[in-house]
DNA sequence: ACAGAATACTATGCAATGCAAAGTATTATT
DNA sequence: AATAATACTTTGCATTGCATAGTATTCTGT
């Protein structure tokens, strides 16, 4: 209740991060696919919605970040589509690191003003 | 132009950031008003734009993170609106400030997988 | 004295995204 | 046969960063 404010806040931090999340995932794991990255975010501590992810993988394949292709499991089970970063992915990459550094770098700046 | 995308998940990143940048600024400072805000936050590497820092003070504020009045500067110049942390939002800073640092974490975390 | 820059705040409209919610399918478990 | 788990899609809402334009005052250079 009287959280609300601070629970929208959450969802408004997590945009532009989490792209920076996924794509870091495919950089670890090669290839991947969305339950799986659900599930690896979870581990880490970041547990998102489907109805986030889904579309989140969507826009990053639209933008030429990511490659994809469906696999049928040979173990049976449903089909999976599998993402893989882009060369543009793999390029971004460290420039979004590097600002998410930076940002890092700046608020300890203003921790530590006057 | 091949980094359209990019410009604007920058603009992403930054939502729900700027806001504990700015609580942190009031924090360290007290008391301060747009306009030094904007330079401060310059200053440590955050150039951002008016349109963007105005509407979240008045957002910030009308949440009740923030109190607000107005100071006319005895040296003469523009009449300034001056902002100091709420109650709340001193309450709230510790929480957010742990939030960005669990999600260094958790992007630390994915970075180590396998 | 005048033009422009710097200071300082307000308001409008757009684009982008996290999430809730509901839906579709398949396979495994009980 | 029913339920849960796996796996993806789609729709609509709320929020926010930014571009842009507008208002107003003070200071600087010529």
């Amino acid at each position: 209740m009287e959280n609300t404010t601070y629970q929208k806040w959450l969802a408004q931090l997590r945009k532009g991060y989490l792209e920076l999340c996924v794509l870091t995932v495919l950089k670890q794991k090669e290839s991947s696919y969305g339950f799986e990255i659900l599930q690896t975010l979870e581990q880490a501590g970041l547990p998102i919605n489907e109805g986030t992810l889904y579309p989140l993988l969507n826009r990053m394949f639209k933008n030429g970040w990511l490659t994809s292709h469906w696999v049928t499991p040979s173990e049976g089970g449903h089909p999976r589509r599998h993402y893989q970063l882009s060369d543009d992915g793999a390029e971004l990459l460290p420039s979004m690191l590097d600002t998410f550094q930076n940002n890092q770098q700046a608020l300890d700046k203003l921790r530590d003003l006057k």
